[in-house]
DNA sequence: ATGTTCATTCGAACCGATTCGACTTCGGCG
DNA sequence: CGCCGAAGTCGAATCGGTTCGAATGAACAT
């Protein structure tokens, strides 16, 4: 079932087959009838590898996501989801590498190997090797997030810094004087995950223009996690009357503990997040949160690969953005202290 | 930076370096060295194209998904996660193909492209085109799921039909005595979607064993569809006390439903499902329901998969599993009727 | 009749790896 | 001393496409 066996069935070359395919060259009406026919019969399609071999490129790209160990975030699930849509629209296939450890294989192999024609990263750190690996083979990519040095290289990213800030604003407006953040995992931060170094800095920021006490917490990906880091919060600072938050995953723990403590939320507590707009909808009570467009961003990062597939010399281009906070049922003014 | 230009630099010929590489004839210690150090230098891989092109085999196989419009659940997460992990274990690649409408491009692409050695299907239907496909071109497959007539291929499966006879039964024991199963999609269903099938079969066989009253309901899969479903459900059949349910996504939106109508659960309602286990620990109350062990059966999957690639003669395999119910806090003994 | 143009089609080279048969060396053995 | 086998290496063929230059033949003008 190769194009010689295609050529040999309708009494023509193997190179008129390919042009009667590709229609780079004129074929005449009855050939291409012809060669059609005995194709739709076959169900012949040319073989990918051959294809990719010769033209140089492979019409596939790469999704690099976070190692498979820990779960996909709702937005960061958002992200691929909206990824392999926008590839499948453009007759792309996607290739999922998993990768995050030091020295990852998946990775290495599909980069250097050639096997796809550009590549998608999340989960950039400030200082990511990946980044420079890409730069160095010439392989063209778009960043979900970016690193230290942003102009060296195209990228969509949610712009946290900001976001947390008015989440605090947003907080000290309703009263509240003392704010935690919750960060994401401890050695994400320490990996140098640019959200929470971003997070951290747009938190401390704000806290200070407002003369707000902030405390700042880690907390791995999960509800346990959630539960016990804000067990741990409320124990630690019992003054504390707000959280503003970038860890989606953990926010279901953070409500139970509030609650076994007795603290109801809005009325006695408050929740500001940085999530996706479904799961900020389907909490209970739902949570006030910057919605990120993660299917736009999605999109667009397909959007600058495909330019920078095109033409792997053109201008990087950057999108950052920093989508308003939807007020919904979390946040709300802090009660007066009973002991004042 | 192909083999060429390591031969070229290393003063040997192209095959030597490829031998060098594979180990498949001897080549002395000081020429692999001096070949290695080239290599080592340039960074060089070989270029996948060209070597499947030669070999026939591509080191990948394909994932087929739902299409991506929908969010995938907890446990389709489960198995994507899983078996991207196993693949890289296996040092295979994989493609990610969205798939579901009629005709797709994306799967047809993949799949008579030759560009992948193996197929993992998941969302299969009781009378599905693309196994027959598969099956025609002779690309060995697996399914996370099955067809009507399973004995013809390699899969393996929830058994749904067991864990929501299971279900009711549970109920049943607890004294409720009108159930209602909410199914996933009603266009699912229709196109013959085996899990909603089989989960009705069990229900209803479960209920006219036990002598209960047992409706059905379709129900999208977002936390919205559920609230509107059990809403309807409890309007139309007042004296419900329970529901047995396959749909996890819907299960936060019947939660909310049942808490605006006032009913308490698990005191005045009970709810069972068939479930992940993290999605149900964290939900509140946390869920009764069977864990669905999506990492073993991806694994499985897997498994079965790499040994059909490896000898695709053998018998078909299956695995059937049913795990057990594990009580958590959302089933209780049904309230006596105000009324009797 | 001859030359010119144009539309089609063909044959061969090429992409970058693997692999087979053949060739050269060298040591061991009769 | 000459033969044999093994180790090590090389050149060429091959996988299945794409693409370039050239060949074919019909239509048309001179």
């Amino acid at each position: 079932m190769n194009i010689g066996e295609i050529a040999r069935r309708s009494g023509v070359s193997r190179s008129t087959v390919s042009y009667a395919l590709s229609g780079k060259r004129p074929v005449s009406e009855g050939t291409r009838r012809r060669i059609q026919a005995v194709i739709d019969e076959l169900g012949y399609q040319p073989n990918a590898a051959a294809r990719a071999l010769k033209e140089g490129r492979t019409r596939t790209i790469a999704l690099v996501i976070p190692p498979a160990s820990q779960r996909l975030t709702d937005v960061q699930l958002g992200f691929v989801a909206s990824i392999v849509d926008a590839a499948a629209r453009a007759d792309l296939d996607v290739l999922l590498s998993p990768s995050g450890g030091e020295h990852d294989r998946s990775f290495e192999r599909v980069v250097s190997g050639r096997r796809v024609d550009g590549v998608i990263l999340m989960e950039i750190r400030l200082d990511d090797d990946r980044v420079a690996r890409l730069g160095q083979i010439g392989l063209p990519f778009v960043g979900i997030g970016r690193t230290a040095r942003p102009e060296s290289m195209s990228w969509v990213d949610i712009d946290y810094e900001t976001l947390i800030a008015r989440c605090v604003h947003h907080l000290a407006d309703l009263g509240h004087r003392q704010v935690a953040l919750v960060d994401r995992s401890a050695e994400l931060a320490a990996a140098g995950y640019g959200p929470s170094h971003r997070a951290q800095a747009g938190f401390t920021r704000a806290a200070a223009e407002r003369g707000l006490t902030g405390v700042r917490a880690c907390c791995a990906d999960d509800a346990a996690a959630g539960l016990t880091c804000v067990e741990r919060l409320l124990a630690a600072h019992p003054g504390l009357t707000a959280i503003a938050t970038i860890n989606e995953a953990a926010i279901p723990g953070m409500y139970r503990a509030l609650a076994e403590a007795g603290r109801k939320v809005p009325a006695d507590f408050s929740i500001a997040g940085v999530s996706a707009r479904h799961w900020a909808e389907n909490l209970h009570p739902p949570l006030t949160a910057a919605d990120v467009p993660a299917d736009e961003l999605g999109a667009r990062a397909m959007e600058l690969l495909l330019q920078r597939i095109a033409d792997p010399g053109i201008p990087h281009r950057h999108l950052l953005v920093a989508p308003p906070i939807s007020l919904r049922g979390t946040t709300g003014p802090a009660r007066v202290r009973e002991s004042s």
